[in-house]
DNA sequence: CTCGTCC
DNA sequence: TCCTCTGACTCAAGACGAG
DNA sequence: TGAGTCAGAGGAC
């Protein structure tokens, strides 16, 4: 809702917070993605791609390719699942879910904000392959990923959504997907906080009278009005004092410290308390879970490891311009990641994960602060 | 690069 | 008058590889 | 779903 709004207000008002950047600028960068957006993308943009089993494995396909991508540019991903919806997301829920089941069936209105398990539980065996490691978050998903910058630990948050600015995330990029010539938007929060010669506290006011997915908006109060009687006033309190309440009602039930306390002291998982780690994929793995388990068509899926494959093996440079003649793509070996047999699979059920590669976001220790210099 | 396919 | 906000509308949203 | 238009109405100057 204010996605939009403030997207256009930063665009217009503080322009210098956004730049472009191709995405091998981020080689080595720490990237902390929202895994249930992703996967919700993957699962309504794409055609239903269904197995033979009648499964929708769109969300799988999906997340591997884009996965890989990122590996292959050097970038460490984190994904964040999201938790449980704060209360005062309800209203909207309940609205998304209510117009949802007018067109369609109350089943699929049900389905709410939350993925289902299985579906969850088939993501993180996925990135437990790859060798990415993931973070449950307690309650939405953009505040974690906001800590986990503040702290350090990730570089910036990669989203569509703009609430991980009001959560904090001192860096937000857009627009990182597969497509080639991948330019990433990249958006400052310092910045913008300096140009719009705010506070942080300010902002999240901005973004609430911008309207929020957490409350209703004032009225007749636009993006032009809400900036100008901020900065001019400081906080809602002051602006609500100095416009005719007639003419701007406030909705109702206005939780407006409810709201303010979600975005300055969101519930979010304890950065000092994950490690991070990332290790190779396991092809041998992938194709096991991915092709005999989920069937997913093995020759693509192969086919895509060997690419990562022989993206591994080269100089890491060697990206520029060097566009490999179509020669340099060499044609499928199939039996090369398994060869051991096909029979071996594993049960069908989700049963306990894999346990060699298991992920780990062991809570304890510190672990080192390998935190991303901060330097560039 | 555009377009058709992925299961 | 011009500026600003609202509301109703439409469309496309992923990633790949063959041609 | 959300993001980009385009119509039009209420305020501001």
């Amino acid at each position: 809702m204010g996605i939009a709004r403030l997207a256009d207000v930063i665009k217009e008002e503080a322009a210098e917070a956004v730049n472009s950047f191709p995405l091998r600028q981020y080689r080595d960068r720490v990237i902390a993605l929202d895994a249930s957006i992703a996967i919700y993308q993957f699962r309504t943009a794409m055609p239903k791609l269904f197995n033979r089993n009648g499964e929708n494995i769109s969300h799988l396909q999906g997340l591997f390719y884009r996965t890989l991508h990122l590996l292959e540019n050097g970038i460490k991903p984190v994904f964040v699942f999201d938790g449980r919806p704060p209360d005062l997301k309800q209203p909207l829920l309940a609205r998304r879910a209510e117009a949802a089941g007018a067109r369609r069936d109350a089943a699929e209105s049900r389905r709410a904000e939350n993925l289902p398990r299985p579906l969850k539980q088939d993501c993180e065996t996925l990135l437990s392959y790859l060798g990415v490691p993931y973070v449950q978050a307690p309650a939405e998903a953009e505040a974690t990923c906001a800590a986990l910058v503040k702290s350090g630990k990730v570089w910036c948050t990669a989203t569509e959504d703009m609430d991980a600015l009001p959560f904090g995330s001192l860096r937000l990029i857009r627009h990182l997907s597969s497509k080639k010539n991948c330019e990433v938007e990249e958006i400052s929060l310092p910045d913008i906080l300096q140009k719009l010669g705010m506070t942080q506290e300010q902002f999240v006011d901005l973004y609430i009278l911008l309207g929020c997915d957490y409350c209703g908006k004032i009225w007749r109060l636009g993006p032009k009005k809400a900036l100008k009687l901020l900065q001019q006033h400081g906080t809602i309190e002051q602006v609500l004092q100095n416009i005719d309440p007639q003419k701007h009602p406030l909705p109702a039930n206005w939780d407006l410290e409810g709201t303010r306390r979600l975005f300055l002291q969101p519930e979010v998982a304890d950065p000092g308390r994950i490690t991070l780690e990332w290790r190779d994929p396991d092809p041998e793995g992938l194709v096991r879970f991915l092709a005999h388990e989920k069937h997913m068509n093995e020759s693509r899926v192969c086919q895509r490891l060997q690419r990562w494959q022989e993206a591994q093996s080269k100089p890491r440079e060697a990206q520029p311009k060097q566009r490999v003649p179509r020669e340099g793509r060499r044609q499928r070996k199939l039996g090369e990641f398994f060869p051991a047999s096909k029979r071996a699979r594993p049960p069908e059920v989700p049963g306990p994960r894999p346990s060699r590669k298991r992920q780990k976001l062991q809570v304890g220790t510190p672990g080192e602060a390998g935190s991303p210099d901060p330097g560039k």
